[in-house]
DNA sequence: GCCCACCGCGCG
DNA sequence: AAAGCGCGCGGTGGGC
């Protein structure tokens, strides 16, 4: 049987989006065009300078003794052939149509000097070609005005193209401030971006209302992130509580947290599974250089800890002793049986119910069909009415600023934020408004939201630029 | 010259 | 039993 894909509070939300985003798009973002220009030359001479180093490797001559006239550095295709078919290297990693992997991961695997230099240029490709160039060219009397569409995504989240504002640099801090550095505020202005902290997670336990869950919420002093990076790592809380006033050790706990966080945590949530938990943690400690407050390796506490190798990764093998895949693996069964029970009971009702009816409702009214796996199933619903719960607090914003006749534009949404342009004068205001809006509004808007909503809003300084945002505290 | 599938990678 | 959710974009390589 058949439903209609929304009710009418939903469809509601969808046309009073639409006309909103309308207005987003029209204001537009102002770009540093000048800034663009010579970012795009400085990029383009450093990728024909390391590209010129590379040509004396083993590597490229044997790449152009096969290819010829065809050789072409960009071709992952054929750096696979010359890698594990020409020179030897060993690969067992294969896309879904049976190629040799070429992503940074496999590659990074290969010890040899060309790989550093040929991953770096393929980073700064990407920067040039896909940012720099690719946002330059949608610069219109210096805005760009990013589409913002709610009508693409399964999950009745949005999507924005040309160019795409939700998917701009910032976890590199080197290419995050490289890119961000060219958007700016309008003259007398500084950018404010609100955002939900962790609304996923939220919304997620106002469908689960696991209680322990609720406990991580409600209370400020728990940490889930920080809890399951000690325990990924076996690292006592200690290790994870960071001296006060020192910047390099609040640092360093906050890479290992930021591990546990990203993958252990959210991966879990989203269906992911021990061998790729374990080899993702693994793989971190190097790359991230996790350390003890001493300074050792946690490769080398591990070992202290009984954990000398990553494992087999085999699923279809028992995972063997003194592995960090049988450790996680430990981790994980308890992470869903003692920590989250009734989170993962609720995976298993919710999954059978999608089964069973053919349908499922969002708690924002949305509707989803269709032939869908278990891990959509679970994702979909969730993902959806976190984005709705941000579209809502846009809308209302926007007409909150129109009632008071402010000055402050809204420019872009990136899933879980909102980016504006605000004239010096009115921050305070902006910044109680977005509060109010998205705090005290939405909750009295939705009663289904059980759980307390936090946001955090990052301000540039006024005439500054996107990389100089900093957070400030604002409830 | 245009279209498409695939891969890889940027973000939430 | 299965085993990471959602996007957009740039490049390659093949087909028309």
């Amino acid at each position: 049987m058949n439903v209609l894909p929304y009710t009418p509070e939903s469809y509601q939300l969808m046309h009073d989006g639409a006309i909103t985003l309308a207005r987003v798009e029209s204001n537009g973002i102002r770009i540093d065009t000048e800034y663009l220009r010579k970012t795009a030359r400085r990029l383009t001479r450093r990728i024909d300078h390391l590209s010129q180093k590379i040509q004396e490797s083993e590597v490229v001559q044997t790449w152009k003794t096969k290819f010829k006239g065809r050789f072409n550095l960009n071709s992952l295709d054929q750096l696979g052939a010359v890698l594990f078919e020409e020179m030897g290297f060993e690969s067992d990693q294969r896309t879904a149509t049976g190629k040799h992997k070429t992503d940074e991961d496999s590659l990074s695997r290969i010890n040899h000097p060309f790989i550093q230099d040929y991953l770096k240029i393929k980073t700064l490709n990407k920067t040039l070609n896909t940012y720099v160039l690719g946002i330059r060219r949608e610069v219109v009397n210096g805005l760009i005005h990013p589409f913002f569409n709610l009508h693409l995504v399964t999950t009745f989240r949005s999507s924005s193209d040309s160019p795409n504002f939700q998917n701009i640099p910032v976890r590199d801090p080197i290419i995050g401030k490289l890119i961000r550095q060219a958007f700016i505020p309008r003259s007398g202005h500084r950018l404010v971006e609100a955002d939900f902290s962790g609304i996923e997670v939220s919304v997620a336990a106002c469908y689960h209302k696991d209680p322990r869950m609720m406990e991580y919420l409600e209370d400020k002093t728990k940490d889930m992130h920080r809890d399951m990076a000690m325990q990924c790592y076996m690292l006592p809380l200690e290790e994870l509580t960071p001296t006060k006033g020192d910047k390099e050790d609040t640092k360093r706990c906050k890479n290992i947290r930021y591990c546990g966080k990203n993958a252990f945590v959210f991966p879990e949530f989203y269906g992911s599974y021990y061998p790729d938990r374990a080899r993702e943690l693994w793989n971190y400690i190097s790359s991230m250089d996790l350390k003890k407050r001493d300074g050792t390796s946690l490769l080398v506490h591990l070992r202290e800890q009984g954990i000398r190798e990553l494992g087999d990764l085999d699923p279809t093998q028992k995972p063997r002793r003194g592995t960090m895949e049988l450790h996680i693996q430990q981790v994980e069964k308890d992470f869903w049986e003692k920590r989250f029970p009734i989170y993962d009971a609720w995976k298993k009702k919710w999954v059978k119910a999608y089964i069973q009816d053919g349908f499922m409702r969002m708690l924002t009214g949305f509707i989803c069909q269709g032939y869908l796996k278990r891990n959509e199933i679970i994702n979909y619903a969730v993902q959806g009415s976190a984005f709705h719960c941000l579209l809502w607090s846009l809308i209302r914003l926007q007409r909150k600023l129109d009632k008071h006749r402010m000055k402050a534009l809204i420019i872009g949404q990136i899933h879980d934020s909102i980016v504006s342009d605000v004239p010096d004068e009115e921050l305070n205001d902006f910044l109680e408004l977005s509060r109010e809006v998205m705090v005290d509004d939405l909750k009295d808007a939705w009663d289904w939201i059980i759980t307390p909503i936090n946001i955090e809003a990052e301000v540039t300084p006024v005439d500054g630029n996107w990389f100089q945002k900093a957070e400030m505290t604002i409830g």
